[in-house]
DNA sequence: ATATTTGCCTAACAAACGTTAGTAATTCCC
DNA sequence: GGGAATTACTAACGTTTGTTAGGCAAATAT
């Protein structure tokens, strides 16, 4: 029944501490206590602090990388892309609100060499996206004067969820996904006037 | 010449460390090496960390507000409105890059008390921004089928300039707002299919 | 049944933290 | 010029931090 690692529990409830009070200010024994343990046993299963918010991190980007891979991958066309991509994100990132909330506040804490290879993976992660708006281009579908801004917009728009998303809330994530791509693909679309 | 008083200096040095190392990485001896004292010293202008925190997140906050107040009393159509809101916000978070990005970052790690104030002026900021979209729908020129959920992934994109944007980059404050301005209204702007 | 691994414990560590006390030197005001 | 602020200092405080060492009991493997 309980066939979720000690490792794992650690992590997912470092997760939790990590979004809730930040990397630095949630501590060793905060997390052994909300595990019922003691600090030190923590170290029986992990090597460091580090370690846990590396393993947040990097587990979340692989996960987002594999999405977006997996679309361009398939023959959608560049609109279809963009939908499936976005629908993909919301439910990555609804799906394991804590840890993701974690790899978007919290990473810039990852020791010096690690946050170089995890900054070479954010932008292969954007990177993705990009691609689908050159893709959009081509079919004479998306018009973006500066696709490098673009894609940053579009990214700040569905990771801004994790600031106000609630699984109790009244949209599914289904729903959430659909609204962002409707103001991403058409804005607030004003009018022409008259 | 040097009519910028010490306590001006601890404050902006300090937003320039939270931005770089986060609150509570960056230590009141972090602080004051970067003044050139020691960190006792500190105390004889601040009563705390927190202190500079709140100054840093209440001003960046008092500013915003001030700007969207401004653009409401003033009788531009909604689509003036929106445009001047976004480019006062562009101009206030490029003008001070290391305040602005605490204010957006770090404004969780401010005490109990001072959190929840904190959070009425957010919220404060985000009700001048639906005001202008509840302006554009009477006036017909706006369509949003969830306007809080809009208000958000407008602001979220807003924001996230703090994120890439440099003094030295080749876009100025007032592009980046034409560009952001383009975005919010017309989006990708997806070409009817045929 | 014996040996080994696992998972937790207590105790302690060195370092870093924000902050206070008390003091000396400089600057400002009258 | 004398008194009062102002601004910095050294020294130290009590906590909290991540982490290690070493041991002990229960589970697992042989």
């Amino acid at each position: 029944m309980d066939t979720i690692s000690r490792k794992e529990q650690i992590i997912s409830t470092s997760a939790k501490l990590f979004r809730q009070k930040g990397f630095e200010a949630a501590s060793m024994r905060d997390i052994a206590a909300a595990l019922g343990i003691e600090a030190a046993s923590l170290y029986s299963h992990i090597k460091s602090k580090d370690e846990i918010l590396e393993t947040i991190c990097f587990r979340m980007a692989a996960e987002l990388i594999r999405a977006i891979d997996e679309v361009n991958d398939v023959y959608f066309n560049a609109e279809e892309k963009l939908a499936t991509a976005i629908k993909n994100h919301v439910k990555i990132v609804t799906g394991d609100l804590d840890s993701s909330t974690v790899f978007l506040r919290e990473w810039r804490r990852l020791p010096a060499g690690k946050l170089a290879e995890f900054v070479k993976l954010r932008n292969k992660y954007e990177e993705g996206f990009m691609q689908i708006l050159i893709n959009g281009e081509n079919e004479n579908v998306f018009d973006a004067p500066d696709k490098k801004f673009a894609v940053l917009t579009i990214l700040s728009a569905v990771n801004w969820i994790t600031e106000w998303y609630s699984p109790k809330g009244n949209m599914t994530p289904d729903e959430i996904a659909e609204h962002l791509f409707r103001f991403i693909t058409t804005g607030l679309r004003v009018k022409a006037t008259a």
